[in-house]
DNA sequence: TATTGTTATACTCTATAACTATA
DNA sequence: TATAGTTATAGAGTATAACAATA
């Protein structure tokens, strides 16, 4: 905040106004699409497991900030579909290891990258420049979520 | 997509990286901001009707892209706290009109002004650059989301 | 005694289907 | 018959508290 108590830039409200975009920009993923094979939250985390490696159920659930419990239920769906597997840890049986299955990186690869058949075409139809401040902007926000 | 199948710009899979960034950018603001006097989707909805004027539950529900029952419930919680009005249309006494109050206009502006104290103290710790980015990739999601 | 993961339970948000009142 | 809103019900995703197994 500058002196003046207002936003030090980006116009008033910033984090105001990217919290009404995430809960809009959510929904709208969400309905648009509800049938698809993985959830938003499968994807996350098929995601998470795959570009950091072996975890234990609480690494995971720290990584994805929810807890333990919901952890487990998460795991039970994805280990049900075959998409990971879960190993006891060779030198403490109290933790597991989890590890994205080959059918998991197939099906994490296809959500990733046919997601949203709306949200492409939507990104497809803007000027060259919105979708570079997008693009730009997920970076930035990804640091800013995961730090 | 260009003839050759990839996506037009933005590196790969533009749609894949802002659909995860979503999901966890979304938790992330729940998780940090539980305990708010508003929920997101009730910040949503108040800052829809604060912004488009009165409106039926039917056109809210269109609007916040709910279903009318999810709206009937969602106008229940925020009627008890005081913050809109429900009146019976004049001339269509199946129809509603939904108004905010002055209660409901201060708690909106409280609601976006304080929210996310940690998102706010993230943005403000971003490099001038970046917000700016943020800034500018708020409104073209919002345009995006809302058509 | 401390930690990992699970079970039990409950709350929020969402949906579809069936209902009531009005047009 | 059609439409606006509600009620009934269910499912996903999340949480906290209490538990079992292991360290």
């Amino acid at each position: 905040m500058s002196i003046s108590g207002e936003p030090v830039s980006g116009g008033p409200d910033l984090a105001g106004r990217v919290r009404l975009m995430v809960v809009r920009l959510y929904r709208r993923v969400q309905s648009e699409h509800a049938r698809s094979a993985l959830s938003g939250v499968q994807i996350s985390a098929l995601d998470s497991l795959s570009r950091f490696g072996p975890l234990t159920p609480r690494e995971l659930a720290v990584c994805e900030r929810v807890q333990p419990p919901t952890m487990t239920k998460l795991i039970a769906s994805l280990e049900c579909d075959g998409l990971i597997t879960r190993e006891t840890h060779p030198k403490d049986r109290r933790q597991l290891i989890l590890r994205v299955t080959a059918a998991g990186e197939q099906a994490l690869a296809i959500a990733v990258r046919t997601t949203e058949e709306w949200l492409g075409k939507r990104l497809a139809e803007l000027p060259e420049e919105d979708r570079a401040t997008v693009t730009a902007a997920v970076e930035v926000i990804n640091k800013l979520a995961g730090g």
